[in-house]
DNA sequence: ACATCTTTGTCCTGCGAGTGGAGAAAGTCT
DNA sequence: AGACTTTCTCCACTCGCAGGACAAAGATGT
């Protein structure tokens, strides 16, 4: 089957489709309101879209006090798919045009297992998907990678964490495989997408959203744009030095923000406090799972585990630390937490204002919210969703 | 005398306005390849930015091998003011339309007796430019202040460093003197826009221009444009903490970068040298003048004195390790060394150099390179003179 | 039930922006 | 002197778009 050929052909019908994916249903005279064209001009440009099929009618909308108007919407078929790989987990979720989640997976999967292997597993998540019946195919996919990313061709470049990807050809190969339009990123920049489009950051042009997982790093956007800089790997703060002479890192260097706090260290620290004893707790939990993540840290500390309680505090003065120089740099709008970590919920969150409020001047931490992300582990492939749709949607 | 009453009508005038004013005078043909407009369009364009006055014919230009063609350059009359007010130092600099100096004149001051006093010693100097008879009068005039300014009202807002300035209207107070539109903005973020126009940034999308004088600053350009935060605080990395539990700063933390290394720093820590007979020859220069300042140690550390070549190499590691983060979050394409301290030159530079390319991911530094700023004292009076210019230049 | 007011959608006319071609003007080169 | 180039101007034609007139459809008041 053959889907959406169709792109618009202008700006202002690219306008009126991105209106129509983030405000839904809407009538002619809403548009109008909203785009500055004459009534004339607009009837005419969605006349055109509803030619193409991206656009359909939608049934008469309430009276207003006056003549009921027609209802536009996008194609209520369109599909698109929005990948998230992780370093230890894929997840995969199907959307309509309005980027609204109908179905969502997550698989464990180890990225090193390679390029090859991850894009088998989400080819065939993707494939369950569309066995429930919520697609007949996919008009467009978006998919974000956990290392830096050369844009423009969509392939992933110099990977730390994710040996066996570099300069594999990400994008074009799974177009091929689905037989669609592929756009691939950073999963922080995604993330970032997705709280903007769907979340927290609604409405807001500067900010920085800091992904905590097995990794750290931070999406940047400026003026309603992700920066992704000049080869792809701006926003790459985990090798930050975080401490002078601190712990070895897996890039070589020492003391990265990395190596002192994200998922990966945390649980490392979990494990070594448990086995000197410092924590029952935790002592209990490893011995019931052979091993501990980050979950069981936040578990242990909810429990009021005062080790675990000091680590996520030590590890939100860490990040905070170096939050607090990215906001004196950058001055955002807002700042969101995210990723894996967010289960660590308000101890993590108090640590980080508190540095953060402490050590930039008040002009620049005035106003500014610090907060955690809205969605969860659906910021990835919602921004997934949004990434491949800003591109469809977009002139040719 | 009435000056510049025109402004382009239109998004097509105000792009061959900045062609002329970057490319110099050119003629109809060699704009039409810049531009993309039909020949009969760009002539139209042409014909009516000759009828405003703000362009005028210029001669015929050599033959390209057919009929020659009939230039065109910006009025000759234009006159654009460059003001940057530095902690220490006032540069005020005439430019013509092209933007190249004209006249420029230097004065020590100190910003903190106020925007009154300052502006007077402006306006004065300004006179003085005008006496020579490089100008009539101004067409526009752009400022820079050592602080954060809110940019679309043209005020200073809370800053650290010359208190009295907050909330002056700057930008309203000089242009009712002047009686020509004035725009203001940080200091920093002019040297940018002076690298960026005419020196070492040319063609540059994404860099970072580190101004290291009194205080210490960065200009951020993402995209051709300078980022200047939601409260036009960004790039304010002098109160980044480089040393933990380090020295105490004006700003009432601890181990501030700016309390490490600037010009005001360096001194400091000279005449704690000399005091306490670490090098000879700071001590020499210190009985002479009876303080140190920054050139000093450039001219002891020039004559081969270990305790100089320590100290920059030693500031040059501090500022160096900050600017590795930036890099590593910021992956800009160059970074720009520029300021007062530029005559510590290479000593500081390699100092940089070492900790960026070692801290970074070679990803973000492979093909990074790291400069001295190309206009020295001049690059805050032409990114000023850029700044109005961009102001006019674009449709009213 | 009827008139009036509002809102929505369509049609038509006219203006101005912009393209592209035909030529004229002004050179160079052989 | 003739052939070829480049530049500039003029003109006819197209297209995007605004804005008004008008029709359709509904709400509201008497």
């Amino acid at each position: 089957m053959r889907r959406m050929t169709a792109r618009p052909a202008n700006a202002h019908q690219a306008r009126l489709l991105k209106l129509l994916r983030d405000g839904g249903p809407n009538s002619r005279a809403q548009l109008g309101d909203q785009v500055d064209l004459s009534r004339s001009k607009l009837a005419v440009e969605v006349d055109r879209l509803l030619e193409t099929g991206l656009v359909v009618a939608d049934g008469l909308a309430a009276s207003r006090g006056g003549r009921r108007s027609h209802n536009v919407r996008l194609a209520p078929n369109l599909r698109f798919l929005g990948v998230d790989i992780g370093a230890t987990s894929v997840d995969v979720a199907v959307t309509n045009a309005e980027l609204e989640i109908l179905g969502h997976l997550n698989q464990p999967m180890d990225v090193r297992e390679g390029p090859v292997a991850v894009f088998e597993q989400v080819l065939s998540m993707a494939a369950k998907l569309k066995a429930t019946g919520l697609a007949e195919g996919f008009d467009g996919a978006g998919i974000g990678v956990p290392g830096p990313v050369r844009f423009p061709e969509g392939v992933p470049v110099a990977p730390p964490i994710m040996p066996g990807w570099d300069g594999f050809p990400a994008r074009e190969a799974l177009s091929q495989e689905l037989g669609c339009p592929v756009m691939v990123d950073n999963d922080v920049n995604l993330m970032a997408m997705g709280e903007q489009h769907a979340g927290v950051a609604r409405s807001v042009g500067d900010f920085l959203c800091i992904k905590i997982g097995t990794g750290i790093g931070c999406g940047i956007v400026v003026g309603g744009e992700v920066h992704r800089g000049t080869t792809g790997s701006a926003g790459d703060i985990g090798h930050i030095q975080a401490v002078p002479d601190g712990r070895p890192c897996a890039c070589g260097n020492r003391g990265c923000l990395e190596a002192h706090f994200s998922g990966a260290a945390l649980a490392r620290d979990a494990v070594e406090a448990a086995q000197q004893g410092r924590s029952a707790e935790l002592a209990t939990l490893l011995a019931a799972n052979g091993t501990l993540t980050a979950v069981d840290v936040a578990t242990a500390a909810a429990a009021g585990d005062a080790t675990s309680l000091d680590l996520i505090r030590e590890g939100g003065n860490r990040v905070g630390q170096i939050i607090a120089g990215l906001v004196s740099f950058f001055n955002p709008g807002l700042v969101v937490i995210g990723g894996g970590v967010t289960g660590l919920g308000h101890t993590l969150l108090a640590a980080i204002r508190t540095q953060v409020y402490r050590q930039s001047l008040p002009l620049a931490t005035g106003n500014l919210p610090i907060v955690l992300g809205e969605l969860g582990p659906t910021a990835g492939v919602i921004g997934a969703a949004r990434l491949i749709s800003d591109h469809l949607f977009s002139p040719a």
